[in-house]
DNA sequence: ACAATTTGACCGTG
DNA sequence: CACGGTCAAATTGT
């Protein structure tokens, strides 16, 4: 967490920074505006929120540059690997769940048999743990002991075509404002899935804007400990437009029309 | 109707 | 036995 203190060097590169940062400012400013026109209120309120949330975030980091000093990390991909020092073990849970739900007619036995050769790949800290150029579909969520937020559990969408044994844990690490959230890779993609795949990150530049589902699961806010399946969209969330690429072109969002199923497109880590 | 997600049960490991 | 990971019925979404 220590910046190296900002020599004259990097002046250039970090008035390059503020340049597109006041850039993104505009453009969130006239997206502000193209989301006020999103005849759904809840969509729209979303979505405005969205928007300013990004405002803000780009004005934080704009008036960090200004004044010359840097603080806190946020990047959206970095990466950080300190292999198992997430969990521990042990500190006794307690709440288990008061039980009380019905209890579902179950005839499955066993059949899981194998076990073993799990290769965990990577450890990822990101803002966007969805925005990996993959698809990926949910199959379980569990509650680990000593943290605060559920782990999520998800395999490659291919993984029944075309055996993808990919699977990867996603789980948020703060409350920040920006939640960080920790995303686990386990194996290797065999299925050909990915593309768009640009090498080079030299122009780093900004991370990419998406919103195709940002909630991982309820239990974000924390505050809802069991609904059901309400529509909120109060929070930031819930919305699928997803605009991805980068900002060159910014402005061409396509209305909301509710269709169009799902995707994971874009952004990528590593 | 099909697809994706949710969620308690089930299972292996320590 | 407690935990973490996975399965699959049920639920919800498209």
């Amino acid at each position: 967490m220590l910046p190296p203190p900002p020599s004259s060097s990097t002046s250039s590169r970090r008035d390059a920074a503020i340049q597109d940062l006041r850039r993104g400012s505009q453009l969130a400013e006239l997206l502000r505006q193209q989301v006020e026109l999103i005849p759904e209120p809840n969509r729209r309120e979303a979505a405005v929120t969205n928007v300013g949330e990004i405002s803000m975030a780009l004005e934080s980091s704009l008036s960090i540059l200004q004044s010359g000093m840097v603080s806190e990390v946020g990047e959206v991909g970095m990466a950080a690997a300190p292999a198992g020092a997430a969990y521990s073990s042990d500190g006794g849970t307690g709440v288990k769940n008061g039980g009380a739900i019905v209890s579902r007619t179950r005839r499955v036995r066993h059949r899981r048999g194998r076990h073993g050769a799990e290769l965990p790949i990577k450890e990822i800290l990101t803002e966007a743990p969805e925005n990996d150029c993959f698809h990926w579909r949910k199959y379980g969520e569990k509650k680990i002991l000593n943290d605060e937020h559920p782990r999520l559990y998800y395999k490659c969408g291919y993984s029944d075509d075309h055996k993808c044994p990919a699977k990867k844990y996603v789980q948020q690490q703060s409350n920040n404002d920006p939640p960080l959230f920790m995303v686990t890779l386990i194996n290797e993609h065999t299925c050909d899935t990915l593309f768009q795949d640009e090498p080079n990150s030299s122009s780093s530049a900004s991370q990419v804007l998406d919103f195709t589902k940002a909630p991982l699961s309820r239990p974000l806010i924390a505050a809802t400990p069991r609904l059901k399946k309400e529509e909120d969209s109060t929070s930031v969330s819930m919305q699928r437009y997803s605009y991805d690429e980068h900002l060159s072109s910014p402005l061409t969002m396509m209305p909301p029309d509710g269709d169009q199923g799902d995707f994971s497109t874009e952004p990528r880590w590593q």
